[in-house]
RNA sequence: GCGCCCAUCGUCUAUCGGUUAGGACACAAGGUUUUCAUCCUUGGAAGCGGAGUUCGACUCUCCGUGGGCGCGCCA
């Protein structure tokens, strides 16, 4: 039988770490079996399952590349199916109507009395509990409506879901649904429930522990393939050292048995440094769109400017996408930011204006502009003067970038040009000497 | 309270009775560099405790301890 697998959130708005993480080992494992990955909206909750709700729902998926197989299920649209199925349930005697609680008349469904209840957990392993501490449970609310376990078993069996991959919260449920499967005669799925995603109080990783949501990472910059990966690590190893993997890889490697049981603390410098990871990896071109992109967006040009070169050096050296263009601002304008330590640290000393003329005035005079003439011009000033190439560079660097850090400064130099350059230490010795910087 | 599950470096993990317990992140030191990043080298860092089983336990069993989850007319 062809494996079958689904995803079945329910539409809040938000798509929780925790939640995707479910999604993205259904798909892995659909995936490598060859089976199907479908999507079953769980939107009873009308109030929650707003259009926009679904819609970030399947942003959020498309976005991590999580495909799925055949029609999106509504299960709202089969509550009709869910109660006949209850009625079925009362009239085989699996089911009964009481007041239970004092609410009115529900449907409550028989839980075995005596005996043992077990299933195997593909992940695990066996899951035990003695029929007497389990409860009859309600299956339909007294107004009408299904509740929960009754709805998403009766969808699984409608969807002919082979294999049921879903959150450790779920263990103790099983059992009830594994006695709705039985009631109603259906073939009981395959279970593994995958640990949780926890903070580092070994608490449930909620919102309060900072970015949870899927929205928010794509928000801050973390590329999908970088999170998906990051994710996959959490609960699961191919079983030998790799950890950055392609996609292909992780389809051909997964599987449940390699799952761990336990929780999996959430560390955000690791899928920092994943995100770093794969951007570095980015072919060159796909480097270039992004990084154009964002430059445009901040109603920046790259006319004119030497790309080929500032992608060079700015893509070993980005983290995360949202930090272009401010991390490179100076390559596109001459309204470049200036970073208030490094101008308090480098350019506030006296004889720093005079530097910056001094240099402007040997740069322009340079027969040829380039790494060699530029650096030769600053070793020999910094001899000069006696105080090494270091006390030449900061000040340079902070003049023509705003910044303390970025390329090389000879390559930056290089880059920006002779024109550019010479003007902006110019321009900074004049502000710094009418105290406008 | 009752029940279920879990337990290896700070973190994510490998190990499926025999290993100097491996890798990655983070951290530290060094190399490269004018800065940052990258890259390279090196280092510190772990089997929760106690009984068993076994020639031999991180690995199997039991008891503790700690943690998580469940016990809704929520999902």
């Amino acid at each position: 039988m062809s494996v079958r697998v689904r995803f079945a959130p329910s539409p809040t708005g938000n798509v929780h770490i925790g939640n995707i993480r479910a999604a993205i080992f259904n798909w892995l494992f659909a995936r490598h079996e060859g089976g199907k990955f479908l999507l079953r909206v769980e939107d009873t909750d009308l109030a929650r399952s707003t259009k926009e709700a679904i819609d970030t729902l399947l942003e959020c998926m498309a976005w991590l590349g999580l495909d799925y197989d055949e029609q999106v299920v509504y299960q709202s649209r089969r509550i009709e199916r869910h109660l006949a199925v209850a009625d079925e349930l009362i009239r085989k005697g699996f089911a009964y109507r009481d007041n239970k609680g004092g609410g009115g008349e529900c449907v409550i469904f028989r839980m075995p009395k005596e005996g043992r209840l077990e299933y195997t957990d593909l992940v695990k392993g066996a899951i035990r509990k003695k029929a007497e501490d389990t409860q009859d449970f309600v299956i339909v609310r007294s107004d009408g409506t299904p509740v929960f376990h009754l709805s998403n078993v009766v969808d699984d069996i409608d969807m002919e879901i082979t294999h049921v991959i879903r959150g450790d919260d779920h263990v103790e449920n099983t059992f009830k649904h594994i006695g709705l499967f039985k009631a109603v005669g259906a073939p009981v799925p395959h279970y593994a429930h995958l640990p949780m995603i926890v903070n580092n109080q070994g608490k449930p990783y909620s919102k309060r522990d900072g970015a949870a949501f899927v929205g928010e990472f794509k928000e801050q910059g973390y590329l999908p393939d970088a999170l998906f990966n990051f994710l996959l690590l959490l609960g699961w190893a191919p079983g030998d050292d790799r950890e950055v993997l392609t996609r292909e890889e992780m389809i051909a490697l997964f599987t449940l048995d390699r799952c761990k049981s336990s929780a999996a603390r959430f560390d955000i410098k690791k899928l920092v440094w994943m995100n770093g990871e794969y951007i570095r990896s980015q072919p060159r071109d796909v480097f270039e769109a992004e990084f154009i992109a964002r430059v445009r967006a901040a109603d920046l040009s790259v006319e004119g400017t030497n790309l080929p070169g500032i992608m060079e050096h700015m893509q070993v050296r980005t983290k995360f996408y949202s930090e272009i263009p401010a991390s490179c601002a100076y390559f596109f304008t001459e309204d470049y930011a200036f970073d208030a330590k490094g101008v308090a640290k480098r350019l506030k000393a006296d004889g720093i204006p005079a530097l910056l003329d001094e240099v402007a005035e040997k740069f322009a005079a340079l027969p040829v502009f380039d790494m060699q003439t530029t650096h030769d011009v600053l070793t020999a000033m910094g001899e000069a003067r006696n105080s090494g190439l270091g006390a030449m560079v900061h000040p340079v660097r902070v003049a023509v970038s705003g910044l303390t850090e970025g390329p090389g400064l000879f390559e930056m130099l290089a880059l920006l040009g002779r024109d550019k350059v010479c003007a902006r230490l110019r321009t900074v010795a004049n502000k710094l000497r009418n105290g406008t910087l």
